[in-house]
RNA sequence: CGGGGCGUGGCUCAGCUUGGCUAGAGCGCUUGGUUUGGGACCAAGAAGCCGAAGGUUCAAAUCCUUCCGCCCCGACCA
């Protein structure tokens, strides 16, 4: 491709409209152009990536037998009614009605409308295991759309279904995605870790989730330096504190008057006690029965993990009415002490706290010297609450860190989450009908370009891993009105084309300047740089960008020296 | 949805507090010339109903009201 005919718009300056280095560095190489919020358009030289990641993904799914489809954008809302998402995405959902008055949604992800495929094709084990994947728009309304491509409202997604009989057939599908998984973000040279996750809305057991470790990250995970042991924040496991010794000497339980005083710091601050001193009580409401939740003032509660502990999955934080109700006292004053005909749960971390500042379940006022046993009884202990960075590994017991990431990949064993839904069933060959256990399996393929360019850029712009480079070398001759140079690069460009090397020759009648900058910006591994002085001497020169290696060699080697090092960098 | 910021040629921004003459700069673009290894220089140009509507005023980019859009923080989120 010549420069002087591509539809190449770079930018010099910072663009208003982005903050996150892979948001400011995709305009600014014309690789995308935004629309409006969270909707871009791709440009050539951003195709050209998207497509080099897609060709990757395809390879991988296509080598462990996933078959591709194409299934469609527009959804009957039933179909989301049945598997009762309509619901638990919500407002997510992009909705319209046609016509006929039918609301139909725009597919936001494809389980319903593939599970729904496979129960009208598939009724015997021997049609069994089948994956199949596509690569395809999806659209979500999303609250907030973030930092460029990362968080859009429309993005292209790979998604992925596996079908199987039994379960050691969905530990085997699931495997083999995970695998694929891991070749492709390696094929799309990411520094990438594997993780532990949360099935959140899309349900099943088993999930991991595939992040990449960036600033502009909107994840957090969590890993341990030492051990290497990693998970999602949402997942990570609290150890349980050793021993649960208290002493003799506790202080007396009384009550202090604390008008208006409703926060956690602001009741630390009138105690002049750190926050960790305070117990916080939450009153939720489980199975339409209410439960009293507590964590120690400087905690969050973990809802996933609350969920799991009370096995209720529809379980949510009670209302001012329903405190009123609970605790006789006012939203901001609850404490566990004297609570009577409610089950108390609490943190783990609570077990050896003592002499703790509680709410004394009536307005503006509080207890100090609260203490678990005595003062008031908890009916179950738990890991209940997020992780924090003072925490410790689950595994090795050092210090964990908890860092910014951006999932670029997800996986989760459904199970029959879906299949149940939608009785899709298949006889075994005894004739018995059973529910086909179902795998998902999805990749963010915009995500991918954008988590390369956070992980993989400098001062001067993006440096593409080779195999999702939009192209493998720039050919850029200096001076426009020097023949020889120009000559030069037209040959080298041609010798390239037949040896099946994409290269882009900048064949623009700027300045010597401009072409550096516009080069080092969009990030082309190899730049072959021809300049007047030194093709008088025979030679050309080679600049690698990730290393800013120059090498110069005779011009007449060049095509073979270039073809080399496409080969290595 | 809550909080904050912003909206002025294609891009980055000044002007607005304290209303006033013809709305500015740099970059980019067009034409001509000089230049030619890290975003050149000179000259001449094209390009804006100052986000929209309404109001106040002799007079509004500037003040007031409403609306729209964009960005950031939070809530939420395969």
């Amino acid at each position: 491709m010549r420069w002087s005919q591509m539809f190449l718009p770079t930018l010099k300056e910072i663009p208003n409209e982005a903050e996150a280095v892979s948001h400011i560095l995709m305009i600014r190489s014309g690789l995308v152009r935004k629309l409006t919020a969270g909707v871009y358009s791709y440009l050539p030289l951003g195709l050209k990536v998207l497509q080099k990641v897609e060709n990757i993904i395809r390879e991988e799914m296509n080598r462990k037998g996933a078959q591709e489809v194409l299934l469609p954008a527009i959804q009957p809302v039933e179909l989301w009614g049945k598997s009762g998402r309509l619901k638990t995405l919500g407002e997510d959902m992009v909705k319209f009605t046609d016509r006929h008055k039918k609301i139909n949604v725009l597919g936001p992800t494809h389980e319903e409308v593939v599970t729904l495929l496979v129960k009208n094709e598939v009724s015997s084990y021997r049609q069994l295991p089948l994956i199949l994947y596509q690569i395809q728009t999806k659209f979500r309304d999303e609250a907030r759309p973030r930092f460029g491509v990362i968080r859009s409202r429309e993005f292209i997604m790979k998604d992925a279904y596996s079908f199987d009989a039994t379960s050691e057939g969905l530990n085997f599908s699931y495997q083999k995605m995970y695998d694929a998984y891991c070749q492709i973000f390696s094929r799309c040279g990411l520094k990438f870790i594997p993780v532990e996750a949360d099935t959140g809305v899309m349900g099943g057991d088993v999930s991991h989730e595939f992040m990449v470790l960036a600033e502009n990250g909107e994840d957090k995970i969590v890993v341990c330096s030492q051990c290497g042991y990693a998970v999602s924040f949402a997942r990570a496991e609290c150890v349980e504190p050793k021993g649960n010794n208290k002493p003799a000497d506790l202080k007396k339980l009384s009550e202090v008057k604390t008008p208006k005083v409703t926060s956690v710091e602001a009741v630390a601050d009138f105690f002049k006690i750190k926050p960790d001193k305070l117990i916080k009580t939450m009153i939720y409401e489980s199975d339409a029965k209410p439960i009293a939740v507590l964590v120690r003032g400087d905690h969050e509660i973990n809802e996933s993990k609350l969920k799991k502990v009370l096995k209720d999955s529809s379980l949510k934080l009670g209302d001012e009415k329903l405190i009123e109700k609970i605790t006789k006292g006012p939203l901001g004053f609850s404490g566990p002490v004297g609570l009577s005909g409610i089950e108390i749960i609490a943190d783990y971390a609570l077990k050896n706290e003592r002499d703790n500042v509680v709410g004394a379940n009536k307005a503006d006022a509080h207890l100090i010297n609260a203490n678990s046993g005595r003062d008031f009884k908890v009916d179950l202990w738990a890991d209940l609450r997020n992780i924090t960075d003072r925490d410790f590994c689950p595994k090795c017991a050092r210090q964990i860190k908890i860092q910014p990431a951006i999932e670029i990949g997800h996986v989760f064993k459904l199970g029959t989450k879906y299949t149940t839904s939608f009785n899709a069933a298949y006889l075994d060959a005894e004739g018995r009908s059973s529910e086909i256990l179902m795998g998902c399996y999805g990749i963010g393929v915009n995500r991918i370009i954008a988590a390369s360019i956070e992980q993989n850029h400098d001062e001067n712009g993006i440096i593409w891993p080779k195999h999702i480079s939009p192209f493998d070398v720039l050919i850029l001759p200096l001076n426009p009105d020097h023949t020889a140079s120009q000559d030069t690069a037209v040959k080298i460009y041609e010798q390239l084309k037949e040896r099946n090397i994409e290269a882009l020759l900048d064949d623009r009648n700027v300045r010597a300047g401009i072409k550096f900058k516009d080069a080092d910006l969009i990030g082309i591994p190899i730049q072959i740089i021809i300049g007047e002085k030194k093709l008088g001497q025979g030679k050309i020169e080679i600049k690698v960008r990730s290393t800013n290696e120059r090498m110069e060699i005779a011009a007449s080697e060049s095509v073979n020296k270039i073809t080399e090092l496409v080969g290595e960098v």
